[in-house]
DNA sequence: GCCGATTTGTCCGTATGTATC
DNA sequence: CGATACATACGGACAAATCGG
């Protein structure tokens, strides 16, 4: 007997809502009645539900339901995981083309300071890296990021123009897992007024995030400085039933 | 038999992890330990563990163990569920007082345009509440808000006021249970001018949220304003093995 | 208001697959 | 290769909420 995944019913399911063979406000079919179509466990379709709820796709009603909840206007399929428009969605929003340039790409070791800001130990060696995204030549977004030396042995500024992840995913064979971030606001500053293109803005939008490797063991902090034009964030909460 | 709920080893686990009992970068017992030591079943460890990752607290890893990621310096108890910053949260936060303000308080149909920026449907009656929130005397964030009308009837200025969900949940029974957020940076409008202490600011934090009320069914539109300064998210990001 | 049918929520015990060491 | 540990799934049981008669 093959296993239907969860994944699977996941999808099925996320596709069907999406087709509109279920729609906004409509209870989908039981979860007896789901067990049967796909001939699998009441845990299976329940963890395939609660992957949709958390997704904003649908809510399940104790003792009722699942109800649809998600309408067509909502294209989250447009914005990558994690809810955060990556700068290529951006840029194809805006119809326009995006570029990236490093301007610095040197290796330190962590002190006191930084070791605070970014989660690293002090004396851990970290590959500094600063980089500029532009979209049709207009630099929008600035970051600076602090990778592990010893988990991006080999890289280069080359790898840095185009994607450090991909490089360490295909090349290095890591996987990144889990990622913690904070979302605020903040005064643009000197480099920021240097290096971007916010004229006419006081603030930027700043995303802080320290990012874990497969091994769950620190891999990178990153700081990124978006113009506040071009920051968007999709998020669902579920409330706990405490 | 008395079954231990699942919660009661989250927090449980939760609670020995900000205690220090299981620190950063360690390996949590594993799992068929920890069915040992709460005498429960698989799925249970399980399902404990699962929320804490989704909280930032730890990370399983396939085949070696799971490892705790949380540091004593995050301090996510004083954020509330879902990650923003509380109005009142802020105000401890920086030692001051908090108060609102209702500046609108009537009661309209929904028509195309609303319609379209709410999600309620054309012709829905909601209350339209508009509200300052002050900490210290000092306007930092502004809500607008659209509530169906049939879901928070006998509703008052004063329970604005105070807390419309605290009215909604404890004299109508109601729960709210999901919400869907968007969060951007907007051009600070007149109104933001008029109503905010945002002097020296061109833009503003925005959060949109559409919520769902137990039943599932919209129950609530808001946008919120907020000071650049008085704007803080976190959130925990895992990624699909797909 | 009560009862019974339906539906979601929680948990158990077991089996098997897969990654790490 | 074997031992360990996490991941997925099964089938059954019961609890809790909803709804209609």
């Amino acid at each position: 007997m093959v296993h239907i995944a969860y994944d699977q019913i996941y999808r099925d399911l996320k596709q069907q809502i999406e087709n509109a063979t279920y729609v906004y406000e409509e209870l989908l079919p039981s979860q007896s009645q789901l067990v049967k179509r796909y001939q699998c466990a009441h845990n299976t379709v329940r963890k395939a539900i609660a992957k949709l709820a958390g997704e904003g796709y649908c809510m399940p009603i104790h003792g009722k339901g699942v109800r649809v909840i998600w309408t067509p206007s909502e294209d989250r399929n447009s914005f990558a995981l994690g809810g955060i428009e990556t700068f290529e969605e951006s840029a194809k929003r805006n119809g326009l083309t995006a570029r990236t340039h490093v301007t610095l790409f040197e290796y330190v070791t962590v002190d006191a300071s930084l070791a605070d800001i970014t989660g690293f130990d002090e004396g851990t060696e970290v590959l500094h890296v600063e980089r500029v995204r532009l979209l049709d030549d207009r630099p929008l977004i600035r970051d600076r990021s602090y990778y592990r030396a010893s988990m991006v042995e080999g890289i280069t500024p080359e790898h840095a123009e185009r994607s450090i992840y991909a490089y360490v995913e295909e090349e290095l064979g890591k996987r990144i897992a889990t990622s913690k971030r904070t979302i605020c606001m903040e005064v643009a500053s000197e480099s920021d007024r240097q290096w971007l293109d916010i004229e006419g803005c006081t603030h930027v939008a700043c995303v802080k995030h320290r990012t874990y490797d497969n091994d769950a063991l620190l891999f990178e902090y990153a700081e990124s400085h978006y113009h506040p034009a071009h920051f968007r964030f999709h998020d669902t909460v579920i409330r706990d039933k405490a």
